[in-house]
DNA sequence: TCAAAAGTGTTTTATCTACACCCATGG
DNA sequence: CCATGGGTGTAGATAAAACACTTTTGA
């Protein structure tokens, strides 16, 4: 059974070395009535559905989410939404927000739990699932019209991971296992939205211990190739304990 | 009427300027019952508080809060539950997070929106509202037994507020309009929970020019009155154009 | 005059900022 | 041999940490 008045709604971060994306979907209108009818509360939602803007048109986009089943942990449920549209079972995951205004969704009232996932495409098949029309990376700089109140949404998770980012280290996710100095600088530039020195980033950076040097080096680049490090999960939980204060 | 499976629930802090307490209660199961009575879902929750622990024993305490209703939102839910119990209508509120597992409250599912509110106890009057068999303020080091995952909720409500005072300025929402310095570095130390440098705190907190001077002192004390600060909104709003970066 | 809390400065150490050139690699 | 990004150090300014005594007030 769905809970008709919970949705989820995951916003999913990925980083592709350059740019932070944010992946949106339009679902199928027939394929969507087709799972629903399933459901013991179609009728119910079904009005919600006919009407929303992600389905109706083409130009119209919106977060991977759906209502909550009455039997499943939120948590759980979001890890379930980001598994089946990305295709990967481990994945890090944020509550950041409640929206829970009365109009944000038309002729129903819809409280929605923000989660924001921080992934790696590289590691990562968008899965075009089983109600998906299209399923598509966008820049959070360039973001394309939205239903409902997903704007506001987006941009409260940037906000949240920002503010995030600078005091714990969970950029690590958005970066593959091993990664060079200047990903990970860029990284930090595209959330925070501003350039940092890169003598003074080094710097910090290794002097934090967070990150070990892997030894190897990247293959086929056509300049000199840089040291690839990976970030050390021990020495964290190590200097956690001892009270690390984490500042980007 | 009221979403049977969202509720929401306030952490109210107080300061009292030596302790950091919260306000639980404890409803009357008959007056609950009556005012129940009237919502259209009654039979549907009725299970729910029939088997409240804090409704059926006097060691059990909860925390202030209520199931929503369909057409209100939840900030503002939030603000009538704070309103109705402490009976001050600006209260600094913030939500935190919202606990959705699938047990959290047996029998029936109920996800709760988690607010914590701070407060100035010597400007409320804390209210036993028509519903409440007892209210009272508990130290959050010496909590009394609680129902459903209230414990759980506190905690991350403290550790929230724990991070967050490190870096905004919500703090002051816990003092007095005017206050001392002894009384501001104290409420770090039993925030933070731990013991701060006195001259370091002061020399820290005077050059953010956050707080301004009011050129009173205290009044009736059986020492030397300590000089009365008032925060200065003005200029933090400028500090924060200009990129403030605040740390304690 | 005593008890209780207010108030104050300096030195040392660590961190932050600004800034420019050489290096390695592949094409 | 050139284009591209990788990689490095230092000096000056600022902030953090450690630390103990004098002042004011009311009882």
């Amino acid at each position: 059974m769905l809970l008709k008045n919970i949705s989820v709604d995951c916003v999913i971060f990925g980083f592709d070395g350059e740019r932070l994306n944010v992946l949106l979907w339009q679902a199928d209108p027939k394929l969507l009535i087709g799972v629903l009818q399933q459901k013991e509360e179609f009728e119910q939602i079904r009005f919600l559905y006919d009407t929303h803007p992600s389905l109706s048109n083409d130009h119209t986009w919106g977060l991977i989410g759906a209502h909550a089943p009455a039997e499943t942990d939120l948590d759980q449920f979001a890890q379930e939404i980001t598994i089946s549209s990305t295709g990967l079972n481990d994945v890090y995951l944020k509550q950041f927000h409640t929206f829970g205004s009365a109009m944000r969704v038309p002729y129903y009232r819809v409280i929605t739990v923000g989660y924001y996932a921080l992934i790696n495409p590289r590691y990562h098949n968008i899965r075009q699932s089983a109600l998906t029309k299209k399923m598509q990376w966008f820049d959070i700089n360039a973001l394309p019209a939205l239903c409902f109140d997903h704007r506001e949404i987006i941009s409260n998770a940037l906000s949240h991971l920002r503010e995030s980012v600078q005091y714990h280290p969970v950029g690590f996710h958005l970066l593959p296992e091993k990664f060079t100095l200047t990903e990970l600088q860029t990284m930090y530039e595209v959330i925070l939205g501003e350039k940092l020195d890169i003598r003074n980033f080094r710097k910090k950076i290794l002097k934090m211990e967070l990150i070990e040097e892997t030894g190897e080096k990247q293959a086929n680049v056509p300049h000199r190739a840089a040291r690839l490090y990976r970030f050390d999960q021990e020495n964290y939980e190590k200097l956690v304990k001892e009270g690390l204060t984490f500042r980007i």
